[in-house]
DNA sequence: GAATCACTACTCGGATAGGGTGTGTCCGAGTATACATGG
DNA sequence: CCATGTATACTCGGACACACCCTATCCGAGTAGTGATTC
């Protein structure tokens, strides 16, 4: 899987808890001052620039985060965690394509059958597709609201420490 | 994810249907003189030979399928397709790592947190390996034996006429 | 003093190279068969 | 006729190129701010 995922997603919780900044915005839509670079983003993982810029870019198109270009620009949530879900960014990264593509050759050489619609009879596809829909379901039931929570449990200091460093250093 | 998986499992559900041949043998281990080779297979789907066989080898590697070389030669099922689940299979050719691997990068940079086991702490590893466990147990849940019995309930006629097709062109 | 305008600096956005993993192919190691040979 | 040894053909097994996608990078388009200029 590519790793961007993985990015985009600590870059989307850093957003959120640096949108619930000082100025009281909370980092969504509405012309909030504090729009973050690529640039900052990518360095508080040490992560490549311009590398990072491209998978925002990807989440821009996919309507989860919007950017503004130009001094004082950069990249803002679209919308709140709890309607950003883990599927919605693999999507937006990865493609809306499953991972195992049935390529019909069941359908192909000797053993063809012509009578149509041959993927409805691949029962190995059937089996597989079944197995990714499990994967997309539990993507798709969470939200990176959930995950932010879980967090923050896990380590309650953690939103002060990066809205201070992304405060910092301006 | 690597198509051959899909090769492999409609090799294995056509070495089944065949081991049921005119014998009496049912494919499995035993010496049972019906091994087929990976040429034939292949020719079965208008595969590339070479490719399938090197696909082949991953599963005799995995103890799924047993080899013999020379005249007579060929692959034939180690087990019964009962004890043979889907993941199995994908784990013999794709091997064991899972897709999402985290990089740690949380644990990198400035925002970085040195108290031990950083991994537990990353919430968004957790949530995507959550979901691909669910992958890992639907495939597990699933043997060939499944997936043949759905795909003769879509086709009956499928066992016989592939056993008539790998029986002649001897 | 206030408005206008050009200039500058900064950021995103898409177009452009490089590397790693699948994808596809080839030739050698090993063996069961068939045959020639000798008892 | 039967046993033995040898040659042979066939198959798997691993080593060798090719291609595509992910990774990484660079430069241009567009914009907010800044300062000078003018009324």
């Amino acid at each position: 899987m590519n790793e961007g995922v993985e990015w985009a997603m600590h870059s989307c919780l850093n957003l959120a808890w640096i949108g619930e900044g000082g100025d009281g915005r909370d980092g969504r839509e509405g012309g909030g001052p504090r729009a973050v670079t690529a640039a900052r983003l990518a360095a508080y993982h040490e992560l490549p620039t311009a590398y990072l810029n491209k998978q925002l870019q990807a989440l821009v198109r996919a309507g989860i985060l919007s950017s503004v270009s130009g001094p004082r620009g950069g990249f803002r949530l679209a919308r709140g965690l709890d309607r950003i879900t883990l599927m919605d960014v693999v999507v937006a990264i990865e493609g809306p394509d499953e991972a195992f593509r049935c390529t019909e050759i069941i359908g192909q050489g000797p053993g063809a059958v012509t009578t149509g619609r041959p993927s409805a009879e691949c029962a190995i596809a059937e089996a597989m597709g079944r197995a990714e829909l499990a994967w997309r379901r539990e993507l798709a039931a969470r939200t990176l609201a959930d995950v932010r929570a879980q967090a923050e449990r896990q380590a309650p200091s953690a939103p002060e420490r990066i809205r201070r460093w992304f405060a910092s250093t301006a």
